[in-house]
DNA sequence: TAGGCCATCTGGTCCT
DNA sequence: AGGACCAGATGGCCTA
């Protein structure tokens, strides 16, 4: 909470311009379709209600008078008090439900963009796998980006490369070992499809 | 059947 | 006051 309070103000309009991409975006597949189900039993509270709107609300309201059947001295309707309070806690849930639906749509878009197998044979990125891969996956780029800069400054030295290069990160003359050309070959066992280099499980692996 | 994952509800807190 | 955000609780679905 704290971490997502001291976001600058200029970072967080870029970060809500992208996020608006996505809102209410109509590409929404088969396992979005499936999260935004409403199970069953929340049927009373959701899906009715939402459809109907303000009519359905007003109905829980009368399941409210008929158990609490007082009458206040200015003749108001009975109950109307805890109608109101009936209603805002509905209009509080939607709130709430769009805020979580749009968080979702927002990791959709995030798993769109981390590599790993985006076939429907293979299961979707769980939150917070889809988290802990997107970090790696950054810290990855970052890595690679940087071993890059190194390589350029290193040709920029005035070093030519007259024999015949081998392949990246492999050349003798290159005093820098190339680890992500190397490692991102090799597959994930816990989220299949994934480079092992983007998975904690294996980086972790002694 | 236990455990993981998820959606939703709910009350609290903070901000505008 | 109203909205956004958060965390805890709860119950459903799915898989090993």
């Amino acid at each position: 909470m704290a971490d997502m309070k001291s976001v600058p103000g200029d970072a967080y309009l870029s970060l809500a311009q992208s996020y608006g991409q996505t809102l209410y975006g109509a590409l929404r597949g088969a396992d979005t379709a499936r999260s935004f189900a409403v199970p069953p039993g929340l049927d009373f509270n959701v899906s009715s209600r939402d459809k109907s709107g303000e009519s359905s609300e007003e109905q829980s309201g009368e399941d409210e008078d008929s158990a609490e059947p007082g009458r206040d001295n200015e003749g108001k309707v009975p109950g109307r008090k805890v109608r109101e309070q009936r209603s805002l806690r509905l209009s509080i849930n939607a709130r709430e439900r769009r805020r979580m639906h749009d968080l979702n749509d927002a990791l959709d878009g995030l798993r769109s963009v981390i590599p790993y197998a985006h076939s429907p044979s293979v299961r979707k990125l769980s939150k917070i796998a889809t988290l802990l891969l997107a970090k790696n996956y950054i810290l990855m780029q970052a890595q690679a980006l940087e071993e890059m800069r190194r390589l350029v400054t290193y040709l920029n030295q005035g070093q030519t490369l007259t024999t015949s290069l081998a392949p990246f990160g492999q050349s003798s003359v290159y005093p820098y070992t190339g680890t992500t050309a190397a490692v991102t070959s090799e597959k994930c066992t816990a989220f299949p499809g994934t480079t092992s280099s983007l998975c904690k499980h294996c980086t972790d692996k002694p």
